[in-house]
DNA sequence: AATCCGGGGGC
DNA sequence: GCCCCAGGATT
């Protein structure tokens, strides 16, 4: 199957066009000034599914925080988090905060240069294995992303759906076949920086691409066909009433989330599931739910966030605590001034809540 | 194999 | 609106 594929294909002149490209026209990124395992690790990690434009500030604060496995080891998680504030899928900055506590304490603060170890750590998957290997340790292992499956199913004319699982393995095989023993790291990244400024997904730039020589869908006109992806379903629509419930020193109730699942253990102002509950006991379902006797008072706006699997509709309400009751003490709730918010990690449409406040 | 898990930006 | 993005964990 790799073997047809790769028929007539010029492994070496391929390598060369590339990797000769990638160093003439590789971008000046902040984690491309070291070799640093533990750096490259950090960066892998959050460009998965996200910019680099959008990575590129977050690097810097969050490197410079923690500059060794030794100082992100001994943090704690809510102040990890606060550092992944707004970058999205936190369960990536718990997952390397996990790992890099094993690394320190088994292996005395060294990234694993090795397979067997590395894929056993949180949060490290094929590709991410791949990219540590080849960019840290020059290892020809493949990493495959987004980028490479484009390029490749270009290149290839491969016409595999690449949503599916098992079209990402056969990429793995091809880029195991392909990849340079010289110079690995220049080679994956340089794989991934054309999909990024070349061969990108609308209106690749084929003219100026290194390796059109090479390209089967080049010479088909097909390029704007490929990759092939099937469409990810719809999101659910959920609709809440966000709480911004304040106590007569002006101080604002927020909640801790569950330690697992959407957000975990961010915070957020108090949110109701309207459709479940019913507007008329709203106020009953607060004090049953959280133990917090409320008067609900005006609507201050809503607002809509939209996640890759679910869109919130959110109706944001001023609330008071009752004066003279009781406000029963709950281990997820936090009674804090607002200067104090700041302190604590909330997901972006909460953050966006706080200027009714 | 399908679903869950954020958020931003391009068009 | 729809699409994409240097994916991994869970079921």
């Amino acid at each position: 199957m790799i073997d047809k594929l790769l028929q007539d294909f010029d492994i070496s002149r391929f390598q060369h066009d590339l990797i000769q490209w990638y160093q003439e026209n590789k971008r000046d990124l902040p984690w491309r000034k070291s070799q640093d395992p533990y750096k490259v690790w950090i960066s892998e990690i959050m460009l998965q599914q996200t910019k680099v434009d959008t990575v590129i500030p977050y690097f810097y604060h969050f490197t410079e925080k923690y500059p060794t496995p030794q100082k992100l080891a001994q943090a704690e998680e809510q102040e990890v988090l606060k550092a992944w504030e707004g970058l999205g899928y936190y369960s990536r900055a718990r997952n390397l905060h996990t790992a890099v506590k094993e690394v320190v304490a088994k292996y005395d603060g060294q990234v694993p240069s090795d397979e067997k170890h590395l894929g056993k750590l949180k949060g490290i998957g094929p590709y991410t294995k791949g990219a540590i290997l080849s960019i840290a340790f020059d290892q020809p292992v493949p990493a495959v992303d987004g980028n490479v499956m484009r390029v490749f199913s270009r290149v290839l004319h491969i016409e595999e759906d690449i949503a599916q699982a098992k079209t990402k393995k056969l990429f793995e095989k091809v880029v195991g076949e392909v990849i340079s023993k010289e110079d690995p790291s220049s080679f994956n990244q340089g794989l991934m920086e054309l999909g990024a400024l070349v061969c990108t997904p609308k209106k690749p730039q084929c003219s100026l691409c290194p390796v059109n020589e090479h390209c089967q869908a080049f010479a088909l006109g097909a390029e704007e066909k490929l990759p092939i992806k099937s469409k990810a379903k719809k999101q659910k629509r959920v609709s809440y009433v966000a709480l911004l419930i304040q106590d007569e020193q002006g101080r604002i109730v927020i909640e801790k989330r569950a330690d697992n699942g959407l957000l975990a253990n961010l915070w957020q102002f108090p949110m109701v599931p309207i459709k479940e509950v019913g507007f008329t006991h709203l106020e009953s379902y607060v004090y049953r739910e959280h133990g917090i006797p409320i008067q609900l008072q005006q609507k201050q706006g809503n607002l809509r966030h939209v996640f890759s699997h679910l869109i919130w509709e959110i109706d944001i309400y001023q609330a008071s605590i009752i004066s003279g009751e009781k406000f029963q003490k709950n281990k997820q709730l936090k009674l804090v001034s607002k200067q104090d918010l700041e302190q604590y990690p909330f997901p972006v449409p909460h953050q966006k809540m706080m200027k009714y406040i």
